[in-house]
DNA sequence: GTGTTAGCGTC
DNA sequence: CTCGGAT
DNA sequence: ATCCGAGGACGCTAACAC
């Protein structure tokens, strides 16, 4: 297939928006494609490269040669160029990469380099990914939308459903190729995602008869675990969006290789714990004998100690692990030392880790759900089942304090049905977790669904902050001025002058059309001149005097912004053309709600009062 | 050697 | 990760 | 009910720059 002919139907899937016709066309062009040209070309469909990292960006984009003349490339020339740039490595690497780019882009008319460049940074924005592509695979292969959304989520792999769809023999064969697709251990499979509501209550009103469990601010896994050729256990983890992070997480490795159980598919969360003696509930001495497990009470790290521990790959994730696998109090059933791991005096332990003082945390891994466990699929089961399957399998590491929620309407005796959830998360709250996740109990595992069965309840923080300045949008907000740097009042200039504002961070979120048009005209007004004496640049400064009402979810410390903090999921609620800047929340606040989340106490009072 | 940056992952 | 708009 | 795209903050790694 030329790549100019590609181009030219992407181009058509751009310019419409209707999905319907998207995935027309894109199945015309799936039916085209022949067995070697499919795998790449279903993957350029959703605009991605197969690729999972090429080492090239939009940066290396800038300063392309010049258009060709004539469309000669083919599809799979361009894919010989990215496994060429992906396969570089070692110093010079970076030239050479870019060489491998700008070679293909020397050989591409200027549609074809639109594409290429889409496909490199990730941005080609047709208006069609994988929802798309599954109706085109649909549309081409003469099945239900639905058959090919399934083998989808089962086998996580778009490559492979794309071969079982089109190299089959007609629409009974693909149709039959598709539902053999199966659950396997070994290939992970879409995680099911959760919805979210504003509170409890209203959460319930979705699922019906639930089950509420603490929502963890860690890292989503997937943990598959069969048997190698001589019976020991092999264990293999994924993230979210299904890359393999089994090098990583050492500790959740021994911890699955411990359970009683051959095969399983496990559904949870990592996350990184403070010691328990860090917590301050040393005073309720009821702890150690209620049956609560020992890491349910101890206090969550920051996230972003958690990420920093997942994201350490190779040797160096073994020996993190190693140094914090004695550092914690849990009982060996649930977090065994790392097989084969040796600490050695070189260890390194994250910077971050211990909150300074020195200590590594063990990493917790905490099991939600079972997909499957010695040879028998739970994914249909209902919620309750795979429960019961999952706590005769791992008491210990089993979600906390899940509580089971009588149905939302049920109401006999007219105590409120929602009490004991809304409990549930007072709790969770109170040890420094992120919320709760109410769960359908008669619910099927919806791989790859945000559907209606899970359902997340997170508290909404509310910040008055002022506009600092402004960056153009682009896309579909392009003309307007859309993305807003926020800041707090600084009355005593401890970031910068006295009665100034000090940054904290950016948004772009929670705007609607209108708001967008009305921030646009407002801010123009209050434009000021950058320190080139422009107005016209990416970020338009503006006079601090526009209050706007920000939701967001948590504040966390911050290497960039100067008050050491930063704003977690800013989304704007309102413009407060009514509120004078003078009465926006100071830094002193923002501080305020940074300790509260911590667990410590407000660095901004007396502590001798109250 | 040390510090910076782009890319890519997490939320 | 959040949100609004479009289908 | 779904999908898409507008983009946020952070941290790790490899390669670059000095």
């Amino acid at each position: 297939m030329l790549l100019a002919a590609l181009a030219a139907r992407l181009e058509e899937v751009a310019a419409t928006s209707s999905r319907r016709e998207k995935a027309e066309v894109l199945a015309g062009l799936l039916r085209q494609a022949g067995p070697a040209e499919l795998p790449v070309l279903v993957r350029y469909l959703e605009g991605e490269l197969p690729q999972r990292r090429t080492g090239l960006g939009w940066r290396s984009l800038a300063g392309g040669p010049p258009p060709a003349a004539a469309a000669t490339l083919e599809v799979l020339d361009v894919d010989a160029a990215m496994a060429a740039a992906a396969a570089e490595q070692g110093p010079g690497s970076t030239g050479r990469r870019r060489g491998h780019l700008l070679d293909l882009m020397g050989r591409a008319t200027a549609a074809e380099q639109h594409l290429v460049a889409g496909l490199v940074s990730g941005e080609l924005r047709q208006g069609a990914q994988r929802g798309v592509l599954v109706e085109a695979l649909a549309g081409a292969a003469g099945v239900p939308a639905a058959v090919v959304r399934r083998a989808l989520t089962l086998s996580g792999d778009v490559v492979e459903v794309a071969v079982a769809a089109l190299g089959a023999d007609g629409p009974a064969a693909a149709r039959a190729a598709l539902e053999a697709v199966r659950l396997e251990v070994g290939r992970p499979v879409s995680p099911m995602l959760a919805a979210s509501a504003p509170d409890v209550p209203a959460a319930l009103a979705r699922t019906g008869a639930a089950v509420v469990e603490w929502k963890l601010d860690g890292v989503r896994v997937q943990v598959h675990r069969d048997e190698g050729p001589d019976g020991s256990p092999r264990v293999r983890v994924w993230t979210r969006t299904l890359e393999e992070v089994t090098g990583s997480l050492p500790e959740v490795v021994a911890a699955v290789a411990a359970l009683p159980a051959r095969t399983l598919v496990l559904d949870g969360e990592v996350l990184l714990l403070r010691p328990a003696d860090d917590a301050d509930e040393a005073d309720d001495a009821d702890d150690a004998d209620d049956g609560v497990p020992a890491w349910q009470r101890r206090r969550p790290a920051p996230f972003q100690e958690t990420s920093s521990r997942v994201a350490t790959r190779g040797a160096r994730a073994v020996a993190v692990a190693a140094a914090g696998a004695g550092a914690g109090d849990e009982l060996p059933a649930e977090q065994p030392a790392p097989a084969g791991a040796v600490p050695g005096p070189a260890v390194r332990t994250s910077p971050d880790a211990g909150d300074g003082d020195g200590d590594p945390s063990p990493l917790q891994l905490v099991l939600f759900d079972v997909l499957h466990r010695d040879g028998e699929d739970l994914l249909d089961a209902p919620l309750r089942r795979r429960r019961e399957v999952l706590l005769d399998l791992a008491p210990h590491l089993a979600v906390p304090g899940a509580a089971a929620a009588p149905r939302a309407d049920g109401d006999e005796d007219g105590d409120d049905p929602s009490a004991p959830a809304a409990a549930l998360a007072r709790e969770a709250l109170a040890r420094g977790h992120e919320g709760v996740v109410v769960k359908g109990a008669g619910s099927p595992y919806a791989a790859g669904r945000r559907g209606a069965a899970w359902v997340k309840v997170k508290p909404r923080l509310t910040l008055d902050l002022v506009v600092l300045a402004v960056e153009r949008g682009s896309g579909r907000r392009r003309g307007q001025l859309s993305n807003l740097w926020l800041g707090a009042r600084d009355p005593e200039g401890r970031f910068g002058p006295p009665g100034g504002a000090v940054m904290l961070g950016k948004t772009f979120k929670g705007l609607t059309d209108a708001m967008l048009a009305w921030q646009t005209e407002h801010l123009r007004a209050l434009a000021v001149p950058d320190a080139d004496g422009r107005e016209d640049g990416y970020v338009v400064h503006v006079r601090p005097e526009l209050v706007v009402e920000i939701a967001l979810d948590g504040v966390q410390t911050s290497p960039r912004y100067p008050a050491g903090l930063a704003l977690r999921f800013a989304r704007v609620v309102a413009h407060r053309p009514d509120k004078p800047a003078a009465e926006a929340d100071t830094v002193a606040a923002v501080e305020a709600l940074h300790a509260a989340a911590r667990g410590l106490p407000d660095p901004g009072r007396d502590p001798d009062e109250a």
